[in-house]
DNA sequence: CACCGAATCTTGAACCGTTCCAGGTAGCGT
DNA sequence: ACGCTACCTGGAACGGTTCAAGATTCGGTG
């Protein structure tokens, strides 16, 4: 079974308080959000949250492996609930809808890159870019 | 042979100017820059030239397929001469130093996403991260 | 060779996401 | 219950990028 907000927090030997409870909710119901979406989800929760706090729970929340930070090339940063699992994304080219992809190949760094020069490679992230199901049927209105 | 930048230009549609060619001439070194760099260099070859001129003249070249506009998570836009060759990139966590690497696989998109949820496709993109050579020495300076 | 329209460049300011700062507040171990 | 920190608040600053209006230049035409 999975574990409450809270035990999770615990667990990651981080402090428990409504900001990091609601922010971890709002990410456990999936998707790609950007800074401010959670901030708005998150004061629906909370009478009141800094934009600040937010930054710095989703900074804490990323550091501890809770929440995992994206930023597609042209897009604000993303935060996800996934984290070290290793996935991927899709991102349309359109609209910036971001989807998860599944690593096809398994374990980090799932691409063994060939030359390196020298670098010492601990992650290969992967995004794909395309065009969601909507963007490809209104393909002529970009 | 090569053509000459100014080949180049006119034969992708666009007129031949100064800051082009110069802005051509600084990626044609090799690397990756930040639009800074590229302004500077720029302005080591002419009298002045704007920033925005340079944007412009990146935006165009991009569009062009004469550059490649890459964005590493927490770095400012790089752009590169190498570009519809399909390679891809290792970035330092450390310095943020960007090197090159061929991809492994060939043809683009190079990798073949099992299930995309339904977007359509055209560009897998893949950023390597890890510690360059020189960071590696000075590991525990971070 | 002069002319014209469109593309390009200049200057200067606005924007947006993110981060920094100083100070008050609240979680949690003792 | 107390104190040490980590955390949150509010406001201002920052850096890269983009927008806007107008002058200039490129390149095809007559």
């Amino acid at each position: 079974m999975s574990p409450t907000s809270e035990e999770l927090l615990r667990s990651h030997g981080l402090r428990v308080t409504r900001p990091r409870l609601a922010v971890l909710e709002v990410l456990a119901a999936g998707g790609h959000h950007e800074v401010d979406e959670i901030a708005q989800a998150v004061r629906l929760r909370l009478d009141s949250v800094s934009t600040q706090a937010v930054y710095d729970v989703l900074g804490a929340l990323s550091r501890a492996g809770l929440a995992r930070r994206i930023e597609p090339a042209g897009s604000a940063a993303l935060f996800e609930a996934r984290a070290g699992d290793n996935h991927h994304h899709v991102v349309c080219r359109s609209c910036g809808e971001v989807a998860d992809v599944e690593c096809a190949v398994g374990e980090a760094p799932c691409l063994d890159p060939g030359a390196t020069g020298g670098f010492e490679v601990d992650e290969a992230e992967v995004t794909f870019w395309g065009l969601c199901p909507a963007c490809q049927g209104r393909r002529a209105d970009d």
